[in-house]
DNA sequence: ACAGAAGCTTA
DNA sequence: GTAAGCTTCTGTT
């Protein structure tokens, strides 16, 4: 043990009665074996070990052991014969579980650790020493009294079930006297518990008071004469003696001659088949499949262990068929099948991908379901596996259209089945056919799926769930607990991926070409829609999918914990689905009839300049077109100034046009009025009220969680997160997008959360001094540039200072910043260069960027996330620079994606608990939209803004505070 | 019917 | 200079 490792001691002894009687008595199903403390001692000791690996808790053990009683005689009774002699005998219904305890500890792949005549007290305090002496630190897991007097700056305790941790601060705000005097007043007042007598009359208020007066107990008996109040004065006189026993009772003993030593207890990964075998015996059906998944383990396949029971009479009091030495040994009856000993997260993730493609998918193999029997029974055995792959079948891409046509199920590699509820037949038929005979009634599959599907015990695993969720969410079945394939693949291959879709995965990763969708149902003309597929055909297809999206997860999630990837997945992938899901599924109100007169509007002004330039170019050309406007202006009309897009047409960009404009040309206005008319025409006012749902009359977007590189969200069909904001013309767009009658939208952004990100990565002091006092940042860098103070500063200064801002978050390059500023790109690098004289600590940050990228190949956000370059390494110059530049982007705007995720998940929790109705319905990277009754917008305001601005903690804490403004206005352009 | 380019909208 | 999605045009299948 060195510095900077961390000891977790587990207080077995004290956590079997905590857990006996905080839990419901619970036997097992099978035999009627007690076993309340065991799930109550695996749950916590599985929370604990889930949470020391994630970032957020920011203690990672390296060590960890857990400690018992051996026997209830110990030094103690020698001293003093009524040590805890008024304890009875423990219930009958938690003897035998002392040692099912010490089994389930030695499944966790935990050192048990005990030693005859000393209580696991004494052999935490020793330990804690020990890891003292080696310079580490310690957390003690327990809340117990007596061990605060072993907290110290290295020490601290930690109750899991309450989540408290206690130091030094929390030891004095609840007795009074810092650790160190614990064990002072504790021998003065006491403890009826443990039979140790005190001074009578003592409780912790006074003796704390007299501890602050006298110092210590010594001074304090040596002058209990001067003590004032005749009663305590004399009750102290009185039992000095039983004072000064009572504190060698409560003196931890800090040298026991311990058999094992730290070193001993360094953390060693789980072994999940074993865990599981064992939870499987105790028939812990939730805990089984959450361990089975996490630790990539398939609980079908392993047996339950066989765990000797000791009996009653044999087993009197804690334990004793164990010995001190008992530490690594292994029971040979609890061990798992041996192929799996010993395995790494990274050779587990290895031989899965192995078995993965070795074994091949036969799609004819599936199984078609049409009766209520033959369903109930592949349930059940999905029950048994406590893993199952769904997905579902449906007549569309739009999961607030769509109705179910079937579902298919695996709950093992190569076992699926596909159960038909709504095809039909016949469609060529003048009537569009009948429904194919023979298969179950929805309701009636549906109700036998339902509590499949909810199963806290049974793992659902889904290739991009949020559909699936959406879709059954509208026939009343939930989906939890779940994993998603698509995000696991986004969370491991972010960047070094084309794409997530299961198509790409299976050829990746099982080496296998899956059946596309277009060969079952047809494309563009021939496009029949699932429904009207041939059945056994459908159960190809849809078998296939739940077969290999159950393989993917096999191959995917064990490579999770390998790669440290698990809290990004677990906090900014996982959670987020369910609530997407909610927000598309409420959708936004669109006024159609604002639209529909904007749309006049806008086609009357088009119209106009139209006109006007036919009338200048003596033509009628189709203006949409750029290569017959390209042609015209530079080629027959010859403007100056034309330049060649790299297909070799001439550009008729807008920046160019504008230019152009700027010296006096009529035409290219025009033209760039036009764009701007037809383009609001097109693909706003004309497109959106196509997408207002007929049932609902309400708009909803499709949120994709796995489509970026950096993290960001996107929005499609229609995209909600591109609607015009900088012309006057184009907010008027914002203006249909409206609240309910009785109802608000309050819109809540975040102020330039990437330059906060940037101040805190790089760590650059003037930058987080402005952020701190709330300065103008842009006028703030260029009063450090060019010297002139904040006060009357020239517009176009702060500008130019401004664009480099922005330019550092995109990876600043000379070209970029002059085309930004239209100025020479010498001057551009001379900018560059001042700048970097006035912020080295940017240009470090920069470098150290590009060099992270270049060895591993990968840049990593604030949150863990990995954005991959893959050809950062690229001999092509230009190629190379992209990707430095991107890979400085991504950290900047990956950071903050990942802020406004922690900040989405956390948010409705908030609301309901501030017992406020508020709505999400949109996310705009920076900026959430949510609808708000009117008579609850002034209380839900703080809450939203509270939640955002706190986003990074507890995971971590930005040396920048977080700025969010929120209005509340009928429409979203006033709200914005 | 589809794919790519050009252009334009957002953060 | 970063990250997206949609529309139109154009050429190919």
């Amino acid at each position: 043990m060195k510095k900077g490792d961390h000891l977790f001691l587990v207080d077995g002894s004290g956590y079997i009665f905590r857990a006996y009687h905080a839990l419901p008595p619970l036997t097992r199903k099978s035999d009627g074996l007690p076993t309340n403390a065991v799930l109550g001692f695996c749950n916590m000791v599985w929370k604990l070990m889930r949470d020391a690996r994630d970032t957020d808790v920011g203690v990672t053990p390296t060590h960890f052991a857990v400690i018992f009683d051996y026997s209830s005689k110990t030094f103690r009774n020698e001293l003093y014969p009524e040590y805890k002699a008024n304890r009875s005998a423990p219930p009958e219904d938690l003897v035998p579980q002392f040692g099912l305890i010490r089994h389930a500890t030695r499944a966790f792949n935990l050192p048990c650790v005990e030693m005859e005549g000393f209580e696991a007290d004494d052999l935490i305090a020793t330990y804690c020493r020990m890891a003292e002496e080696a310079g580490a630190d310690a957390t003690i897991i327990s809340s117990d009294k007596d061990l605060m007097q072993l907290v110290s700056p290295s020490v601290s305790m930690y109750d899991p079930m309450k989540d408290h941790q206690i130091g030094i601060p929390e030891v004095i705000e609840k007795w009074g006297v810092p650790p160190e005097k614990m064990i002072d007043l504790q021998a003065l007042t006491g403890d009826s518990v443990d039979n140790i007598p005190g001074i009578p009359g003592i409780g912790p208020k006074t003796a704390a008071q007299l501890l602050e007066q006298y110092g210590d107990l010594d001074t304090l008996l040596a002058r209990a004469g001067e003590i004032k109040q005749p009663k305590r004065r004399e009750s102290i006189i009185e039992n000095t003696g039983k004072a000064r026993l009572s504190r060698e009772l409560v003196t931890l003993k800090r040298d026991v001659p311990v058999n094992e030593v730290p070193d001993d207890f360094a953390l060693e990964p789980a072994n999940g088949p074993k865990l599981v075998a064992f939870l499987k015996a105790m028939e812990f059906t939730t805990l089984t499949r959450r361990v089975a998944e996490a630790t990539g383990t398939e609980a079908g396949e392993v047996e339950a262990a066989d765990v000797p029971v000791e009996r009653a009479d044999t087993a009197h009091g804690p334990d004793m068929d164990e010995v001190a030495s008992a530490t690594t040994d292994e029971a040979g009856t609890e061990t798992a099948p041996a192929a799996d000993e010993g395995d790494t997260p990274a050779r587990l993730a290895d031989r899965r991908a192995e078995a993965a493609t070795a074994e091949k998918i036969d799609v004819d193999a599936y199984h078609t379901i049409t009766d209520l029997q033959t369903l109930t029974d592949w349930i059940a055995e999905a029950f048994e596996t406590g893993v199952v792959a769904f997905d579902t079948e449906t007549t569309s891409l739009d999961p607030m259209q769509a109705e179910l046509v079937g579902f298919s199920l695996a709950p093992r590699p190569g076992r699926a089945a596909y159960v038909p509820l709504g095809h039909r037949q016949g469609a060529g038929d003048l009537l569009g056919g009948g429904p194919v005979e023979g298969q179950l009634p929805v309701r009636e599959a549906l109700a036998a799926l339902k509590p499949l599907m909810e199963a806290p015990s049974v793992l659902k695993i889904a290739q991009n769930l949020k559909y699936d969720l959406v879709v059954m969410s509208r026939y009343g079945v939930d989906i939890a607990p779940y994993d998603d394939t698509m995000l696991l693949s986004y969370v491991l291959d972010g960047g070094a991926a084309r794409g997530h879709g299961m198509d790409s995965l299976a050829e990746k990763w099982l080496g296998h070409k899956t059946i596309q969708f277009g060969e079952v149902a047809g494309t563009g003309k021939s496009f029949i829609g699932f429904e009207n597929v041939a059945i056994d055909k459908a159960t190809r297809y849809a078998g296939e999918d739940a077969d290999v999206t159950l393989r993917l997860w096999q191959v995917l999630k064990p490579r999770l914990a390998a790669k440290g990837l698990v809290s990004v997945y677990e906090r900014l992938e996982r959670p987020l689905v369910p609530v997407l899901a909610r927000m598309e599924q409420r959708g936004i109100s669109v006024d159609r009839q604002i639209l529909s007169r904007l749309s006049g509007e806008l086609a009357q002004g088009a119209a106009a300049i139209e006109e006007e330039i036919y009338g200048l170019i003596g033509e009628r050309i189709n203006i949409g077109s750029p290569k017959q406007l390209g042609d015209i202006l530079f080629g027959r009309m010859g403007l100056p100034g034309g330049s060649k897009t790299k297909t070799g047409q001439w550009s008729t960009s807008a920046q160019l046009l504008e230019d152009l404009a700027a010296e006096g040309h009529e035409l290219p206005r025009k033209i760039v009025d036009w764009r701007q008319l037809t383009k609001l025409k097109s693909t706003y006012t004309d497109a959106l009220p196509g997408y207002i749902n007929p049932q609902t009359g309400r708009v909803h977007t499709n949120f994709a969680l796995a489509a970026t590189t950096t993290g960001r969200l996107s929005s499609s069909d229609p995209n909600l997160q591109n609607i015009p904001v900088r012309t006057a013309e184009g907010r008027k767009i914002r203006t249909a997008f409206v609240a309910d009658k009785g109802y608000r939208l309050v819109s809540a952004d975040y102020s330039q959360i990437e330059l906060r990100v940037l101040a805190h990565v790089a760590d650059i002091a003037q930058l987080k001094q402005a952020f701190a006092e709330g300065a103008d940042i842009h006028a703030t860098t260029a009063s450090e540039m060019f010297g002139v103070p904040v006060e009357g500063m020239p517009s176009e200064v702060r500008r130019r200072a401004k664009a480099i801002n922005f330019g550092i978050i995109y990876g600043i390059s000379a070209f970029g910043l002059a085309n930004q500023l239209s100025i020479p790109r010498e001057e551009a690098s001379a900018y560059i260069k001042k700048y970097f004289e006035r912020f080295p600590g940017i240009r470090d940050y920069i470098e150290e960027t590009k060099a992270y990228a270049r060895e591993n190949g990968y840049v990593e956000t604030v949150f863990g996330r990995r954005i991959h370059y893959p050809e950062i390494r690229s001999p092509n110059p230009s190629v190379r620079a992209f990707n430095e530049r991107a890979s400085i982007n991504a950290r900047l705007q990956g950071t903050a994606a990942d802020i406004i995720r922690r900040a989405m998940v956390r948010i409705e929790p908030a609301l309901a608990d501030a017992k406020l109705s508020a709505r999400m319905l949109l996310q705009v990277h920076d900026e959430l939209i949510f609808e708000v009754a009117d008579d609850e917008v002034e209380a839900t305001i703080p809450v939203i803004c509270e939640v955002m601005e706190n986003a990074p903690m507890p995971a971590r804490a930005l040396s920048v505070p977080l700025k969010v403004d929120a209005r509340a206005a009928h429409n979203w352009d006033e709200a914005h």
